[in-house]
RNA sequence: GGGUGGUUCGCAUAGUGGCAAUUGCUCGACGCUGUAAACGUCGCGUCCUCUGGACUUCGGGGGUUCGAGUCCCUCACCACCCA
């Protein structure tokens, strides 16, 4: 069962407030999926992670297939039941490890573009440590370094016994240094796949079919245009687009080729620099490890005025500062803990350091989406 | 009193006669946007005109040597063993 509503479009952006449902329950849009790689929000129990005020989860197909491996989530019922998490899941399909185990990995790079870079991907390149092909990506585990293909048929397959509400059409997420040739190839091959993945699924799990084309309008277009037409539930947008101010350029350009009545989701992008930006241009989810990763990294984002601003518990500063982490928050950790003593803990890498900004983060952002939801049904976006 | 081993960057360590000198931790700075990520990169004697240069270092003092953290003598301290 999947359905999506849209229950008011902004008159002043491409913004939309709306419900998705899905067979484990509803996702208020825009909504932020945090990312749960390995069937878990690291740190923090399922219980936990619904305390944050997170709707839905994104899981990883690649990271499961190779530990514990889908057949065993299958025995164990189900990715819900495994890591009892009631509400909605999707899965990612394994798309952007083919990025970050492959030309991530040999350039030491994200897949956001820093700066102009120049383009070091031209056609026919391949990554050093993973191959890719027309029929899929051969790759080598990084937990082991043993072989693997995964493609579209596979990744299908074991989404299927992973068995989220939502999973994703397999992928090629074409590096931030890609040349237009590249990136040319890489959504044909990308396309390709959506029909196999749509050809290949037989459960009733919702689809999206994933729009690439990097930073160039044309290859963005014409991406949306093939991949709404086919018969997704709803689409991912992947990859980069460019420097931080082309992003929205590009969104505009590109969502307006997908059908409205379908979710749109952007993958991999919620800095709250992006959040409002992205979501006026029609974006209704998105996923972005940002909270979860700052935060175990010592980086807890808290309010300043009507903005916000990123607190480093690194610095020994915090030592001596007896304020709750964000005064304005109403989250149990700034509830009872001061950032004294967070900063203590992240700074003797205590666990339940990381797990209380993880935790704060994740309401915090969540609390952040929360807002713009209400901006957008007053009208004030 | 005798013997043995030790004393090197905040701590712990590596150092064969050519070293401002290893590694780990601490410390500091920075970075993380579909998570190879409780992680990574860099710095950590002093100073400077800082992709390089100058100066001062390896418990103290003396010696051998072109050259000593490394060899010798001596003193101090620490550890263990024997009285």
């Amino acid at each position: 069962m999947f359905e999506f509503k849209i229950l008011k479009k902004s008159k002043k952006s491409g913004a939309r407030l709306g419900i998705m449902k899905t067979s484990s329950g509803l996702v208020e849009t825009p909504s932020l999926a945090p990312v749960a790689t390995q069937a878990v929000i690291k740190t923090l129990d399922s219980q936990e992670v619904k305390e944050t005020g997170t709707q839905i989860l994104i899981a990883n197909t690649f990271h499961l297939h190779l530990k514990p491996g889908e057949n065993f989530i299958k025995e164990a019922g189900g990715l819900h039941n495994f890591m009892n998490w009631r509400g909605p899941l999707m899965t990612d399909s394994g798309g952007f490890q083919v990025f970050s185990l492959g030309f991530g990995r040999d350039l030491g790079i994200g897949k956001i573009s820093k700066s102009r870079d120049e383009e070091k991907i031209g056609l026919g390149s391949q990554p050093r440590f993973v191959k890719i092909t027309a029929n899929g990506v051969y790759f080598h585990s990084p937990l082991d370094g043993a072989k693997l293909f995964l493609g579209p048929r596979e990744s299908i397959k074991i989404q299927e016994k992973i068995g989220a509400d939502i999973i994703f059409a397999f992928d090629e997420c074409p590096p931030p240094l890609s040349s237009f040739e590249y990136v040319q190839e890489a959504v044909k091959r990308t396309h390709h796949w959506a029909k196999i993945c749509l050809e290949v699924k037989k459960s009733k799990q919702a689809i999206f079919g994933i729009v690439q084309g990097s930073k160039f309008k044309a290859l963005r277009q014409e991406s949306a245009r093939f991949i709404n037409s086919l018969p997704f539930d709803g689409f991912g947008i992947g990859g980069d687009f460019g420097p931080a101010e082309t992003t929205t350029k590009i969104l505009k350009l590109t969502l307006p080729c997908l059908e409205e009545a379908r979710p749109r989701h952007l993958l991999g992008i919620g800095h709250l620099n992006d959040i409002e930006k992205v979501i006026k241009c029609g974006v209704d989810l998105f996923d972005c490890t940002v909270p979860t990763h700052y935060g175990r990294h010592g980086v807890a984002f808290v309010s300043a005025g009507k903005l916000w601003k990123k607190l480093n518990l690194r610095h020994q500063f915090f030592l001596k500062d007896k304020k709750p982490l964000d005064s304005q928050c109403r989250c149990f950790v700034c509830q009872n803990y001061k950032r004294n003593y967070l900063s203590h803990l992240i700074r003797a890498k205590e666990i339940t350091g990381l797990k209380l900004l993880t935790f704060h983060n994740l309401f915090f952002f969540n609390g952040f989406v929360a807002k713009i939801r209400e901006k957008i049904k007053n009208g004030r976006i």
